[in-house]
DNA sequence: ATTGCAATGTTATAACATAACATATATATT
DNA sequence: AATATATATGTTATGTTATAACATTGCAAT
């Protein structure tokens, strides 16, 4: 299953669907982590830690520092509802947050669109890969940047 | 297929195979560069820039600054000596250099001992994902953290 | 009301990486 | 051999990414 970017009324239903999570698993769903969140969601592309921050500081009208940044990343991926790429240090929303912990993205190195993509086929191969390993997987990062049907054809 | 750590022989395989790819596809193989490819695949663990600048550092007996160790690495990792693990920013010898460009690594959080998979089947998996979404692959980071075996025991 | 806890603010710095330009070393050309 | 050219390295400075450590705030439970 591919997802690529979000209608307006899907980002609406994501940060709505965020919100109903938290509220019922008694996450605090503080005003900055909800900042933060919609920043990431909104975005069409991954973005870095220190644009969240330029953005919040803007939003606030004060400078925010980077543990502020750091700290609601950190929540919005211990539960979930964003994702880090690790190969372009970025971040992106989650499309089904808390529907899972692995996720696979399909990068475009030159519009930098993503594309998340939760293949059940390639989830399995990488747990029979782990388990032939003797293995226990806490955590997949599966990156794959390349060109996008767009970008390879121009 | 599987690799862990290396014996001593292979080690030495490892450099010369190394050496004889460089002089048979007139790459310099430079003082330094063999340098930071000894230090990268002599460690048993992935090791970080910083940490192969202070070894090279003590073995000429004069500081060297990031620029060397960082050119160094981009060298070995462009002629596919040695991969970078994006997850924890630090670096690993190829168990087969020149053989691919794609290798996929299990990592294990406890001990940081790592193995290199090259898994065909995994391979196509991937490669079948990345045709289905029209996308054309130009480099591929998975990296499976876990526990290992003897770390998941204890 | 006061204790405890979760979250945030704030300052400073650690860790990772590259730009820009100078110098040196090797290779090719005449 | 002298010169040009390209490749590699040295050096200084700085850019980028991320966290440590401690102070403060605000809210909830007893």
């Amino acid at each position: 299953m591919i997802m690529k970017s979000k209608s307006a009324s899907e980002l609406k239903a994501s940060i709505h669907k965020v919100e109903e999570i938290c509220k019922s698993n008694k996450l605090g769903f503080t005003d900055i982590r909800k900042q933060v969140f919609e920043i990431i969601v909104k975005n069409k592309k991954p973005i870095k830690a220190y644009e969240i921050l330029d953005k919040i500081s803007n939003i606030n009208n004060r400078p925010s520092h980077p543990p502020t940044v750091y700290r609601a990343i950190d929540f919005l991926i211990e539960n979930g509802f964003v994702h880090k790429l690790n190969s372009i240090n970025s971040f992106v929303g989650c499309f089904h947050p808390k529907a899972h912990k692995e996720c696979y993205f399909l990068i475009c190195k030159k519009c930098n669109i993503y594309q998340e993509c939760c293949d059940d086929s390639l989830k399995d191969r990488i747990s029979k890969t782990a388990i032939h390993n003797n293995f226990v997987i806490s955590n997949t990062t599966l990156e794959i940047e390349g060109h996008c049907l767009d970008c390879s054809q121009t």
